[in-house]
DNA sequence: CCTTTCATGTAACCTGTTACATGATTGG
DNA sequence: CCAATCATGTAACAGGTTACATGAAAGG
């Protein structure tokens, strides 16, 4: 159900096309999904149905129409409502603890190799956050205390992979001195 | 694909009935799944069907009969095989991140208030991980590295809400830094 | 007396992914 | 010439959840 808040949030924004909110939606990495077709144009079709947004068709010369996109007044007062909900912490998948519980079963250099490769995977995770945020979505910028939100945001992503990765370090470091005995 | 080799790694340990894998992923946290039978069930006998579990009935006077799942050499190879596998970065996904991401509907004493709202949740979350460390569950305990691997494991997730834990209350500061101009 | 534990299993459903289909236009 | 962009949409499937069903036994 909260995939059709986060096209909510976005209309809130701007009025855009199903196509614009795909794009943002890929994009993002606050909000997680592929962004794929058959998600974004049936949660649409939902919110439509709900009455919390409307949309004008706009035809193009040699390009496909579009339909653009609104919020309705009714879809604010909900969005609002949800943002003020019970928060929930975050659900973190982490396939590589599964292994981990497991890899008792490699020898000494087949662990650190398996290490190494999750730190490098790691690594490649932040740069690629940091480019992200570069040719990044434009913020909405309405006022400072949004800036700073949207900072915090981005902020708070970085800072998970970084503590995972001071976390791997810091078990390579363990097992190095373990070995030695 | 990835809760057999969950049930898998499990067996590897110690051979056991489906009820008891169930209950052992339903306490674990860093086997994120619910445990909920169709799932525990529909696996194993996809696990037996590719030969990579067995089973033997076993009767029970005055209970129902169980089936006690044991590994098989493929098993374990393959289990071996996918330890070594890719490692994966873990998966996020953070709802409140999508809520705050448009919080700035909300006046100064509404945000705060969220704010609040998800820092006790996320104390809460790390008593509950701190009870379930203590009653949880057993560890195979075969070398002085697989107790370090299972101690970093526990690790790994208090870190993750500490670290969230870290950022909600720093975001909280700078916010109250903004309201005071 | 009601709930929990043991132990297996199924039905219905929701969410999300990949991959396909159309069809014109622009860029390398 | 092939790929990507624009713009919509559908089909098939994988993964996961809740809730139901059975049926005996133990415990508060």
């Amino acid at each position: 159900m909260t995939i059709q808040y986060a096209l909510l949030g976005l209309l809130s924004w701007q009025p855009m096309s199903g196509y614009d909110l795909k794009k943002l939606i890929a994009e993002s990495s606050a909000m997680y999904w592929s962004g794929n077709n058959n998600q974004i144009y049936r949660a649409l079709v939902q919110l439509h149905d709900a009455g919390l947004v409307s949309y004008q068709v706009q035809q193009q010369e040699s390009l496909p129409a579009k339909k653009i996109y609104s919020i309705t007044e009714k879809g604010e007062a909900e969005l609002r409502r949800w943002v003020l909900s019970t928060p929930e912490v975050p659900e973190i998948h982490n396939t590589f603890l599964v292994k981990l519980a497991w890899a008792d079963l490699l020898n000494d250099d087949e662990l650190d190799e398996l290490l190494d490769r999750y730190e490098t995977e790691l690594e490649m995770q932040l740069r690629m956050q940091e480019e992200r945020k570069l040719r990044g979505m434009a913020a909405p910028e309405r006022t400072p205390r949004e800036v700073l939100l949207w900072k915090k945001i981005s902020e708070n992503i970085r800072g998970s992979y970084e503590n995972e990765l001071a976390w791997v370090r810091g078990l390579r470091a363990e097992l190095s001195g373990l070995e030695r005995t």
